[in-house]
Order: structure tokens, then sequence, then C-alpha cells
DNA sequence: TACATAGTGTTATATTATAACAATTTAAAT
DNA sequence: ATTTAAATTGTTATAATATAACACTATGTA
């Protein structure tokens, strides 16, 4: 489950879909963009969208049902994610903070709980929307 | 928008469902529950839903597409938030820290933005599944 | 009253995601 | 090289989640 796997053919088409995104990408979205190169069924979508998020070649943003490339080096699984979102454009970036993720990856509950991943969203309005 | 207000018919029905739920509820399973109270169409569910976390009585587990009630005092309007998720029972805890919140509400992203709102989820095994 | 806002009921449809089954490719292991 | 296991692909059908559009009703308030 290494980032520097080798992709497989619809793999490799999906994320150099996604990579090359400036926005993040929805699943049928992406299925439109694919079928010129033979990716006809949703199936084939998801499957290798699960497959990216696993290695962590991409992230699932939650609250939006879409997708981004991880252009963030020390995040190797999808195991530590934190991503900004604009709620009017839409924008999505995603967040590499040493602090924050040394917080959040030691964070203990009340019960001295830690947890083993952790997903955070932040909304606001980006520059160009302020 | 407060917590406070008077809910309408529909609003109570479902608050009331969803607050006695010891787990997240999923909009077709709530539907299949107030079924014998009169609410017959997703539509209805999803309206009340929607305002039920507007006015924070209840929040959405995004990567669940279910909802809990809100049982933090503190939390007015699903502007912070924060869960802990079990990966094996499913068991869904909010987390009210007042570090973390703070942490959070304050945290500034490299260009010295701030946030208005945020959803964090914490992966793990509850005490239970360990 | 008149008006505005919020809520309801209903049908239809859009969007997101998975089940089930068969075949093929790839990468070890013997 | 041959066997075996794991991963990937292709395909059809269907499940699960969510919203559009329209007509009507209730509620609060000026
Ligand atoms: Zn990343
Ligand atoms: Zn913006
Ligand atoms: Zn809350
Ligand atoms: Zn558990």
């Amino acid at each position: 489950m290494d980032k520097m796997q080798n992709l497989s053919k619809n793999q490799q088409i999906i994320f150099d879909l996604i990579d090359k995104s400036s926005e993040p990408m929805k699943a049928y979205s992406i299925l439109h963009n694919v079928q010129k190169k033979g990716i006809k069924a949703p199936l084939q979508v998801y499957r290798a969208l699960d497959k990216l998020v696993e290695i962590g070649k991409i992230h699932k943003i939650e609250s939006r049902n879409a997708f981004i490339a991880c252009h963030n080096s020390s995040c190797q699984v999808s195991k530590a994610t934190a991503f900004s979102i604009c709620e009017i454009c839409e924008k999505v970036t995603e967040i590499s903070s040493a602090s924050l993720s040394k917080y959040l990856t030691n964070f203990k509950d009340k019960d001295g709980m830690k947890y083993s991943k952790y997903n955070l969203e932040f909304f606001g309005l980006c520059k160009k929307c302020r």
C-alpha cells in the first residue's frame, strides 16, 4: 500500500485526470471524462478511486463527495488529512501544517483514547472570494 | 436559528427519533421509522434534517451519511464539530474538548487565514472493540 | 386584513455507490 | 516453467442517497 507502487491502467487514467484538475472531481464527472479512454461503467471508476484513496494518491472530500490529488508528500495513506474548503467557489486545498497534524495525531479524548486516523474539513472563504 | 426555537411537527418527530437512537441514523432508515407517523416521502425527511442541522439540534456524520443528536450544549449551530467513530461497531460520539475546539477555532493556515467552520472526524476502535 | 416566511405533501428524477458474476492480468511461490 | 494466489478488469443490474418542481397550508406580524 505504498504511494510509489505502479498504478494499473484504469488507476493511472483516473489519477492523471484528477491530478490535472484544478478542482475536486466527482465520480460521475470523472466517468464522463474517461469514457473516451474506454472506461464505461461507474464501478470501474469507483474501484480505481477506492484504490487511489487507499494508497494515498488521492483524498475524498467527504462533505462534497469529490476527490482531489494529494500534493502533500508527507501524507502517505490518507490517515491524517485536513482541507480548507471555500463555501463560495468550492476551491479545496489540502492543509499541510506540521503543528496541526502533530496536535491531532496526539489528541486524546477524555478517556485517554488516541485515534488511528482523522479527517478535518475547514470551511470559509478563500482569498479570491473575500 | 436558535437551538431553543420550537420545532415544527415533522422536525419534532424526526428529532425525537434521532435523539432516542443510540447510533447514527440514516435518512431512509429514519423514513421507514416515521412512516407510521404520516411522513411518507424522502423529501419530508431531508427537509427536516436540513433544518435540524442548521439549528444545531443534530449533526451529520459526513463519512457515514448519517445523523446524530447533539448533546453538547456549547455547540449552537454545527459550526465546530468533532466526532470519534469506531471502525468496527460504528459507534459515534461527539467530542467536546475545550482545548480542541479552541485550537481549531483559532487555527490559521499558512496564509494567515482563519475559518468560520470546521468538522473533524476521528477514527479508531472504541473501548468495547479493543 | 394583507403580507411575508416557513412548513407541508406529492410525484418524479438526479446523484452517488455497490452487488454479483465471469474473465483476465500480474506477481509471486514452488 | 508451472502452479497458485491476488489484483484488476468488464459488464449488467440495482441499491442508497439526495434534490427539483409545483401546489398548497400554516404561522407570525405589520
Ligand atoms: Zn495528502
Ligand atoms: Zn473561493
Ligand atoms: Zn453538537
Ligand atoms: Zn466499537
